[in-house]
DNA sequence: GTTAGCACTCATTTATTTTGAGTGCTAACG
DNA sequence: CGTTAGCACTCAAAATAAATGAGTGCTAAC
C-alpha cells in the first residue's frame, strides 16, 4: 500500500504521539503539534482516509484517533527511523556485559536481561542457549557413589550439563576411565542430531563387557540432551504497571499469567525463521497478548544461532529505539560471545 | 493475654469469617452465623473490649471489625487448629513428589513450588539447598581445551555445581588426573567453611610444580562455593490477583516488584532460628510487605537444615489450612530426600 | 450481666448534570 | 478542486447530589 506523502506523515503523527501520550489523537493536537501548515478540517479528512484503508481506528465517536494493528505494521515498515544507542551508550552496554572475574554463559545472559529490561522500561526476555543445537566437546563421567555416576557434558556453545545417573550394578573408577575414554572418543563433536542408532551401537561393540551399563547412560544421558532445555529469563515484568493499558487489573493479570506460563513464553520467544521480528498485537497468534508488541533478535555463540534477546511490551511501544536497542544488543552479545570462547 | 472463654470465640469467629469473606465482621453476622445463643449487642460489647486489648480495628466508624496484627496473632498461637492435609492427600503429594524418572533435585524442588501454590492458591518460593552448608563428596576437574577447565563439585546434599576456570598455562590430561586425584583427596568430605588456609597450604605443599595452575583453581572455586548460591523458585505469583485486597494497582505492584527482587524475597524466606515460622505483618520487617503474611518451614538432605520452603500471601490468609500444608510437605520432602540420596 | 431500641455515622451505590474534546458535514474561499 | 471556517452533534469522563444500608455506641429496661 503506497500513502500519499501528507497521509504518511499524519499517520506518523498519530503513531508518535500516541506512544507518548496514551491517548487518542485529535485533529487539533496534531495540526498544533506536528503539522502546523494544515487545518485541522483538512487533517480530519485525511484520517478519515486513513481509517478507510484501515490504518486508524476511533474508541468511539468523540474521541480522536489510535492506530490499529495495521497502522503500527506500516509505520514499523515504511515509515519509522531506527533509534540506536548512542555511541557513549554502546560502550556503556559493552562495558556492562564483559566486566566479570567469572566467565559464566549463564552470568553474562541474566545480565543482558536486566540491561535490557533496564533500558527499554518494558519486560524482557532471554532464551539461553539450547544444547540441541551444539555439538559434544566434551563428555565426561564422574563417580560418585557406587551406584551413583554424574555425566557432565561441555558443548562447543559453552554451556556446561550435568545428568545424574542410578547404575544397575556398582562401578569403580576403572571402569568409569574405561568408559569415559570410549564415550568421549566417540561422541564428542557429534551434535545430539549426530547421536543415532549407528552410532550407539558403534559404541556398544566396543563395550560387551559394560553393555548393562552402558545402556544406561546413554539413555538417561540422551534423553536429557535431547529434550528442549532451553531456559527462560525474564526481567522487569512490572514494569507493565507504568503503562496506563494495564490500570485495568484483568489486564495486568492476563499479562502477568502469561508471562509466568513459561511454556508460551518459551514458545512466543522462539526464533522463527528471521534473526529479527517485530510482531504486533494480533500478529503473535496468541489471544492472550493480542495488546502487546513483541520485538526479538538472535544471537549467536561459535557461529550457531543459539538463543533469542526480546522484549514484550504494549503494542504502543517506542518500536524506533527498541529495535535500535535489540540490534545493537544482539550484535554486542554476539562479539562478546566470540571472545570468550 | 488470657483472655475469657467468649472473647476468644468472638475472635475467632472474627478471623474466620474476614479470612473467608474479606469484609469486616459486624456483630449480626456473627450472633446469626457463629454464636447464635448471644445477641448482638452484647457481641458489640465484647467486640469493644477485643479492640480496647488491639487484637481488633475499625476501618470506619460504620463498619464491622478486622483482626489487627496483634489479632492474628493470638488467633495463630492460642485459637486456631491446623488443619492437615487428609491422608488420601498426603498420598498424592508424595505419589507427585516422587515419580520420575531422572532423580534430579532441581525437579523436585520445581515441582514442590507448583504444588505448593497450586494447594494452597497463594504464592509459593522455595530456596534450593546452599552448597555452604554441605560438604564435598567429589570434585572433579574436566579439561575442556589447552586452557579450558571445568571443576565440577558435587555434594553430600546433592548439589551439583560447576566452575569454569581459565588456565594460566597450558594443561594435559596427565596434568589434569594428578590435579585431580590430590585434589579430590585433599578436599573430599570437607564443607566449604571447613577450606581453610591451613588445607589450601597442605594441598599447595603437593603441588609445588602446579602451584600456578592450583592457585587459578583453588581461587576460583573457592569464590564460586563460597558465595551464596541458593536460588529461589517462585510459583503463582499471579494468585494475588485472586484476593480483592489486592484489587487496588499500587498494592498489587508493591509486592510483584517485592516478589520480583530475589535478593529480597531470598532474604525473608532464609531460614532463622526456627524450623517452622509464621510471620504476620509487620513481623515480617519489610515495609513493601507490611499487608503479607509469610508461613516457612525447612527441609532436610543428609540430616542437614539445607533450605527452606514457604508461601507468603495476604495477613487474611487461611493460616490454619497452609501451616498444615507446610509442616506435612516439609517432611513429605524430607523422606524424599532421604531415599533419593 | 444481657439485650432491645434508637439516633447517628459513613462508605458505597445510583442517578443526574456538566463539561469538553472531538467529529462530520456544509458552504464559502482562493 | 483542494482547503478551511463554522456549527451542530456525540459521547466518555468528571463532578455533584441523593439514596441506601450496614454497623456502631449508648441508654434504659429486663
Amino acid at each position: 500500500m503506497e500513502l500519499g506523502d501528507r497521509k504518511k506523515k499524519i499517520l506518523k503523527a498519530i503513531v508518535t504521539d500516541y506512544i507518548e501520550t496514551a491517548e487518542p489523537v485529535g485533529s487539533r493536537t496534531i495540526a498544533k503539534k506536528y503539522l502546523t501548515d494544515i487545518s485541522p478540517a483538512t487533517i480530519r479528512n485525511e484520517m478519515a482516509d486513513l481509517e478507510d484503508l484501515g490504518l486508524l481506528e476511533q474508541p468511539h465517536t468523540s474521541a480522536g484517533r489510535i492506530p490499529s494493528d495495521r497502522g503500527y505494521r506500516y509505520y514499523v515498515d515504511q515509515i519509522m527511523e531506527v533509534k540506536y544507542p548512542s555511541p557513549q551508550e554502546i560502550e556503556k552496554i559493552k562495558y556492562m556485559l564483559q566486566i566479570q572475574t567469572i566467565n559464566e554463559l549463564d552470568k553474562i545472559i541474566k545480565r543482558t536481561t536486566k540491561l535490557l529490561s533496564d533500558i527499554t522500561k518494558y519486560t524482557s526476555a532471554v532464551l539461553t542457549p539450547s544444547v540441541r543445537k551444539s555439538s559434544i566437546r566434551s563428555l565426561q563421567l564422574i563417580r560418585v557413589s557406587d551406584y551413583d555416576i554424574v555425566a557432565v557434558v561441555v558443548t562447543d556453545t559453552g554451556i556446561i550439563k550435568n545428568v545424574v545417573i542410578k547404575s544397575p550394578n556398582a562401578v569403580d573408577d576403572a571402569k568409569i576411565l574405561k568408559l569415559n575414554n570410549i564415550l568421549n572418543d566417540k561422541l564428542s563433536g557429534l551434535t545430539i542430531n549426530d547421536i543415532g542408532l549407528t552410532v550407539i551401537s558403534d559404541i556398544q561393540s566396543h563395550m560387551r563387557e559394560y553393555s548393562e551399563i552402558f545402556s544406561a547412560i546413554i539413555s538417561v544421558v540422551y534423553e536429557s540432551l535431547k529434550e528442549d532445555d532451553s531456559e527462560i529469563y525474564l526481567e522487569g515484568t512490572t514494569n507493565i504497571f507504568d503503562y496506563p493499558e494495564y490500570d485495568d487489573k484483568d489486564k495486568a493479570r492476563r499479562f502477568l499469567s502469561f508471562i509466568e506460563d513459561k511454556k508460551l513464553l518459551t514458545n512466543v520467544f522462539s526464533e522463527d525463521e528471521n534473526d529479527f521480528c517485530v510482531s504486533i498485537g494480533c500478529e503473535n497468534g496468541n489471544e492472550k497478548i493480542k495488546d502487546c508488541s513483541i520485538v526479538k533478535a538472535t544471537y549467536n555463540i561459535a557461529d550457531k544461532t543459539v538463543g533469542t534477546i526480546g522484549i514484550i511490551g504494549p503494542k504502543r511501544m517506542d518500536y524506533a529505539r527498541v529495535v535500535g536497542i535489540l540490534k545493537s544488543i544482539s550484535n554486542i552479545l554476539n562479539e562478546v560471545f566470540e571472545k570468550t570462547l
